[in-house]
DNA sequence: TCCCATAATTAAAACGCTTTAATATGGCTA
DNA sequence: TAGCCATATTAAAGCGTTTTAATTATGGGA
């Protein structure tokens, strides 16, 4: 029924041996025999199988994505890019994700572990404090794995992600040069690294410039109807700004505040984050911060095929991305 | 280094043959034996290795999804979906995304066959007409396949999808109920099926109802910034209704309409599709179709499972899924 | 006690590839 | 001409399971 390597091998007069060396690009064949095994192969349509040749060597070429969210805009982007940047690799791309749920991330790695992926990049739902567990477990069994979209520091795990401490920085300098001095930030729940971030940021900055009355408020959610239901009963007095952490949250704090008969940017300024579609199809175009997630996958694959490939992977990749910001007119005064 | 099924049958105190039968549940072993030898086996923490079971079973236990775009909230959705409900089976999901591509879509379809997957679910960037290729070398390596959000009656594939066509004749019905009589349809490029079934149902109300000056217009893209640009600059005389193929769409829509000083809806409706996020968080909420996702996702998976599982696929599964309009603002007048 | 049917277990043959150590070939040198 | 060496090829031993046919218990009836 299927070609196999013992056909390709009769029909090319060689042994099996050879057919598999000469398909793998082996020097030590000849170069007219590899030549001609090829041509044998591809007319015949042989594809090797990819069980038996995992087997064999010892190597799933697979390596496993974990997302906390795919239906996430920015997760999306990122598991796109990732898939790109690994097409032309041999290894294939595994792609889960946890809905935001710590117990199912924990079991999807597992299930990893146990599809024997060769590497692991994780977005994780939170800082890993608690899932050592399976950290413990990708070591065991040898599996290089990666952060991305998080960065542990203290925990000194490999990590790629853009520089949302920095973004946030330039945000607020931005804000502060154009005279905002009372915001809020609207943030995620607390000890999820990416938000913990952002809101030293913002407090570092705030008692760097000795600005009172800076609020970060941590809400159970970061989508639209969060940021909406809480913008419509914060209290806003003397507030000339409100902060959010990705974009569609800050269009919900536009919505809100217009609900309340407040003008942005005249009465009060807008800032979100991620520079995704949801800055720019708001009425009034929202300044957000870049995140670069392209370069984001780029360097995470590429530091993970270094490490499954046994080369040594390139610190460089290790980085961080910084972030841009982009000024529209939701804080224009 | 690793447990493999000699260590557990030695401890056991079994045959590898034993254990092998006992850990997939065969009746014909001793339940007390197959208990014992689960015993052990989880004491051990043996993980059967994936390559070689798939190997000796000559089965991938590996199911692809191939979508036209994964940054598409509609089609992260449906991955969404289908990862939950592969869960629990022991079937794996590979996700690929073609960015829209034929081209890609082809190459991914043929890694998918040359991975071995059993089956696989395909949300077709086009109408296949010269995508037979690939049915064909699906047909010919004997792997099942479903069309998901697509359908092709003429070519009698299997396919799940939503009623697209009945969704938009009800649209219409609710509009023209509201004294519509002019109507335009944004729609995306000809011959993809999902846009003419909607294209046929304008064309074929318009028709019974004997109106006039509607009109379809083939845009190149289906992104907010193809329908603003668009808006920006159509004729709109007489128009009293701006309808669109999905709702970020029909947001660009309203922001254009607003930014030529119309008001949605007093002095033109508009309307969208899928009843997503960006029909919510528009300044005006906007009247949609709502499509059921996740029961499509259900019905394509268990077909599938039914397929590579060798049961008889249940029909009732292909059958189209209804669509519901969901009534906001942005038609009320 | 013996036999036989039945239940439970196992030996051994795949599965289709990789990889290593060994073999064959054919100059070239001494 | 024998001996070496470099190059090219191959035999054969895995890799860790599943699966089938064969073997070995088990126990109830004659």
């Amino acid at each position: 029924m299927h070609v196999k390597i013992t056909d390709v091998a009769e029909k090319a007069g060689v042994s099996i041996a050879t057919v598999s060396l000469a398909l793998n690009g082996n020097e030590k064949i000849n170069i007219r025999t590899r030549r001609h095994v090829a041509a044998v192969a591809k007319e015949m349509g042989y594809r090797p199988n990819p069980s038996a040749k995992r087997l064999a060597s010892r190597k799933s070429r697979q390596i496993g994505l974990v997302l906390p969210d795919i239906e996430n805009i920015y997760y999306a982007a990122l598991a796109q890019d990732t898939l790109n940047e690994l097409r032309m690799s041999d290894y294939a791309l595994i792609i889960s994700s946890s809905m935001n749920s710590r117990q199912m991330e924990r079991r999807i790695v597992s299930d990893m572990i146990g599809n024997q992926v060769e590497g692991l990049m994780i977005a994780p739902v939170e800082k890993p404090n608690d899932n050592i567990e399976y950290l413990d477990a990708l070591n065991d069994a040898g599996i290089p794995y990666v952060f991305v979209t998080a960065s542990y520091p203290d925990l000194e795990h490999p990590c790629v992600m853009c520089d949302l401490y920095g973004g946030m920085k330039q945000l607020l300098t931005r804000l502060y040069d154009r005279g905002l001095r009372r915001m809020a930030l609207l943030s995620g729940a607390q000890n999820v690294h990416c938000f913990d971030l952002r809101d030293g940021a913002f407090m570092d900055f705030c008692a760097e410039k000795g600005l009172e009355g800076c609020r970060v408020y941590h809400l159970d959610g970061i989508r639209y109807d969060d940021s909406f239901n809480h913008v419509q009963s914060m209290a806003l007095e003397g507030l000339d700004g409100i902060l959010c952490v990705n974009d569609m949250m800050a269009l919900g704090a536009i919505n809100a505040l217009k609900a309340r008969s407040l003008r942005v940017p005249e009465d009060i300024a807008v800032a979100g984050y991620d520079d995704s579609i949801f800055s720019r199809i708001s009425p009034v175009p929202i300044t957000t911060v870049r995140q670069d997630v392209r370069r984001m996958a780029v360097s995470a694959a590429s530091w993970m095929l270094d490490c499954v490939r046994g080369n040594a992977p390139d610190p460089e990749n290790l980085r961080l991305i910084p972030c841009e910001v982009q000024l529209r007119r939701s804080t224009e005064r």
